[in-house]
DNA sequence: GGCGGAATTCCATTGAATGGCATGCGATCG
DNA sequence: CGATCGCATGCCATTCAATGGAATTCCGCC
């Protein structure tokens, strides 16, 4: 096809005496999965990592380079990656395009969002959306302030459970079987590095099972309130958390936990309705505060 | 390995008489590269298809559904896909995860919502942050109110070029040979499906880039006016598109025009003090009004 | 209860994927 | 300013991961 191509032959078969035989063109011992290598080179992104060389990429997923600019120029051509001014490998808009169909993360946020916008309004701080996945809260969505006091987490980042409002929100919700695992860690508070006892935290949960609430006083950023709310699906099992943070002494608990807890009932109304009827409400079973 | 796998071994070779050998284990003949299959699994997930059977994946990818099985086991196992309750496949939340480090969907995002949190208290209707793809606009953001009007377009999906204040934006501020390409092509007002002539269109855009907002009234889904403003990156360039939406009648074009392009102007400026300084300023060559 | 469609397993076949090597290029160094 | 290094990319013989037709199981429905 192209003219500048005969310099290859040259160094045509030749089969040198005693060279390695069957050193080009082996394939990897414990071979990858073509779709678990793409993968991988699209996890090796991350907060800190937001663009990388071929080089970088290839070693970060330890890859050989030849078979990395194979896998990103077809990754690149799809649209999962992209390369910016400087040829650098990012994360692509297609893969956001799709990514934005994902339920449980663009479909709830569209929900959630204009109650979040509510709660927004009357605290001007901060607004966090999260959901479980695997031993990690998700932050999904967040709203924030120009002059919100600074935060911790990033929408897309992941949130410890056990020392966040949300995470305890989710993990007093998980299952039993879910929640006794994470108990047997030996757990400590997030920023802090306080050492936080399994019974302790066990405590936490059943308060805020029974509150309807999270509520969190921090140090360590800056002094800040967290209180946070669960989120209810269709079948009335928990699928996300609702959260503001302030400033400690910007708000009292007492104010903002009813506000959470409507507007958290309000967002779970809305989803139920979404995949099934809108709850018949038989006669409110049961009615805290 | 498995104890209960006898029984496959019922139905050995036998190789009957005049079988057409090479039915079986036949590749495809233009064999596609698996990433690309793979991808066009994911792809068919769309605003409708937010959720698809084995068999409808299969069917819509045109893949035997014994390969699409196994490549959508591969996705659902690094959490580009997941199950929901009814076992159907959704996009996941893990690919949701990696597509938030997208440069310039969220990374975008990440910087222009306080900004956008200003003009939604302002107006209490839309605000809309896009920036082109190929030909057309792909919502970033947008920020509603619960009373807002009718909306048109959802976060992630495509918008016209042609015919939306965010897309006149990013057209008016595209290369010219992208522009020419547009021009060139019928056009018609997408939702009333009225004509547009290129002469008028041209003219639009030269207006747009010397008054430096887009003003679009639409009569369609519900009598409404846009104003949208170019956001620039570090080199200043139009990375993105601002745009406020509200009910005709709802507020003035002179109104509502300066405060879209000095908040532009004030995320523009965030965006460069990102990647670069902060613009020297020479001497603000032009100001308008 | 048997029919139709979906999901899943099985497996012989083979070409897509692999990675070592070679080349070109630009930056940094001595 | 030539040498050196690292990065991006091209090339291609080798081979095993990927393929899809057929068979089986599962489930819902008439």
């Amino acid at each position: 096809m192209f003219s500048g191509r005969a310099v290859g032959h040259t160094a045509r078969v030749t089969n040198h005496a005693g060279t390695s035989r069957a050193a080009r063109g082996r394939r990897p011992p414990q071979g990858e999965p073509v779709i678990d290598r793409a993968f991988a080179l699209l996890t090796a992104f991350s907060e800190d990592r937001r663009s990388l060389t071929l080089a970088e990429l290839s070693r970060v997923t330890d890859t050989p380079p030849s078979t990395t600019l194979r896998l990103a120029r077809r990754l690149v051509h799809w649209g999962a990656l992209e390369r910016d001014a400087d040829g650098r490998y990012v994360v692509g808009l297609r893969l956001w395009e799709v990514a934005s169909l994902a339920p449980r993360a663009h479909g709830l946020r569209r929900v959630a969002l204009p109650y979040m916008e509510d709660l927004y309004e009357a605290t001007h701080q901060h607004v966090l959306l999260a959901v479980r996945d695997g031993a990690d809260a998700l932050l999904v969505e967040r709203l924030s302030a120009h002059a919100a006091i600074d935060v911790l987490y990033r929408v897309g980042g992941r949130l410890p459970l056990h020392s966040t409002g949300v995470g305890l929100v989710l993990l007093a919700h998980a299952e039993p079987d879910f929640q006794d695992e994470i108990l047997g860690q030996a757990l400590t508070h997030e920023p802090e590095g306080v050492p936080l006892s399994s019974a302790a935290l066990r405590r936490s949960l059943a308060e805020i099972r029974s509150t309807g609430v999270a509520v969190v006083n921090r140090a360590e950023p800056v002094p800040l309130l967290a209180v946070a709310a669960p989120v209810r699906g269709a079948d009335a099992e928990v699928v996300a958390a609702l959260s503001v943070v302030v400033p400690a002494g910007h708000a009292e608990p007492r104010v903002l936990a009813p506000a959470l807890r409507a507007t958290a009932r309000a967002l779970s109304r809305s989803l139920g309705a979404v995949t099934g009827p809108p709850t018949p409400a038989p006669g409110s079973l049961r009615r805290r505060q």
